[in-house]
DNA sequence: CTTGACACAGAACAAGCGTTCGAGTATGAT
DNA sequence: ATCATACTCGAACGCTTGTTCTGTGTCAAG
């Protein structure tokens, strides 16, 4: 039998294939048994040898004295998903729908999924909600008809982030990058040509949220 | 207590809610007991009750006899992605890159995954590619620097369809909404306040790939 | 009041499972 | 020849876990 001192070799790959395919065929990762009977590995704690080995590689994790406990690392075309739920339309004449204290990903009716590399880890697991927009109003914003924003719940907001904001006096929800300066509040739109509202500090301003993503699908040509 | 025959009841709700944070958490179900324990069920035979009854409910899949063997229907958070190389920059006064004819999704460095689910099924399984957004030139198109287009290649497109072109004798790649006309082609600003571009049968103009999706992240208030 | 479905507790069983230990074999370096 | 390293086997241990069985209390219908 050939030797190799380091990296990973043929058994390894087999391994790693064989808890890949169990994994699809399952749902649920191969117990080190199994493993082995799949892989032609007599022992029980060979396996195991095999599985610390490909731990250290990093190419698997493991939950030591759990079931099944193992899951593969690797850049598999499986990977996490945020459910985002979508609560409603955003656009200029109407208030924002914001998440119900209670709201649940699970009885959402309208969600969309997105994958959880996209977002920075601040905003994982977070009540993030999304919303449809609905008309032109937001086009200041860089943003479209049928555009798609993922919003953040917050009511306070830091310089740059752009936020969703009602302006109850004038009925109007708008997206803004957010400046607080000395008089106010400034809101720069999106698109640099175009010039920022300033806001008074009596005037009324509510921030809904932050903006943390924008998606717009392009298949919305079926006319 | 209150006594409810049909439908999904609190304490359904509230194993349900378990098992999808624990999941987060421990990148694996819960155990009955375990289950148990966080939902003030005091017999396992009573979790086992009410996972039968989630199964039949659809909300819940079950591998009997294996160590936490359930998996959440609804809101499986492991889904479906697309693994989509991003092979360059986009700008103004450069080509776009083309993906070469014997590219890898596997081994390109820069990667953004979409959730499968996002896209149409047409676009599934194709050759996508991404391109980062450089510089404020696509603001006519409603795509701002930093920006992440996500396209298919193509050759030709159909009326309606947002193309990425190469205007040789411009020296200037834009991305417009696609059109053809008695004269010419008419390129269409997403932006419904700017004008079209028309351009003549005998202009050159390269369409190098139908325009998909388009993602903008907002974190990038570092500043 | 009786009956039966429903919701729950508790205990015990048997199988599944990860872990550990002792021992053996082959390979390559010293 | 010696020795360390890499690899393999088999068995046993003991905890974990799903399952099942018996029993109790509640509530509504007949």
């Amino acid at each position: 039998m050939v030797r190799k001192s380091k990296g990973i070799g043929e058994r390894h790959q087999k391994i790693l294939d064989f808890i890949a395919s169990y994994q699809r065929e399952h749902k649920h990762p191969p117990s080190i048994r199994e493993i082995g009977e799949h892989c032609d590995i007599s022992s029980t704690s060979v396996v195991n040898y095999y599985l610390d080995q490909l731990e250290k590689e990093g190419l698997l994790e493991r939950s030591r004295k759990i079931s099944r406990g193992m899951r593969l690392t690797n850049n598999s075309p499986l990977g996490d998903l945020l459910r985002v739920p979508v609560l409603g339309v955003i656009q200029a004449g109407e208030p924002i729908p914001i998440p119900a204290s209670d709201f649940n990903p699970f009885t959402a009716e309208d969600t969309v999924d997105i994958a959880a590399s996209l977002m920075s880890s601040k905003e994982k697991g977070k009540d993030l909600f999304a919303l449809h927009v609905q008309g032109d109003s937001m086009i200041d914003a860089m943003i479209n008809d049928g555009d798609i924003v993922i919003l953040k719940p917050a009511q306070e907001a830091r310089n740059g982030e752009m936020v969703a904001v009602w302006l109850s006096d004038k009925n109007e929800t708008t997206l803004k990058y957010f400046y607080k300066e000395k008089e106010g509040y400034r809101l720069q739109p999106a698109n640099p040509t175009m010039k920022p509202i300033m806001v008074k500090k009596s005037e009324p301003l509510e921030i809904k949220g932050k903006v943390v993503m924008v998606i717009r699908k392009m298949e919305r040509l079926v006319a």
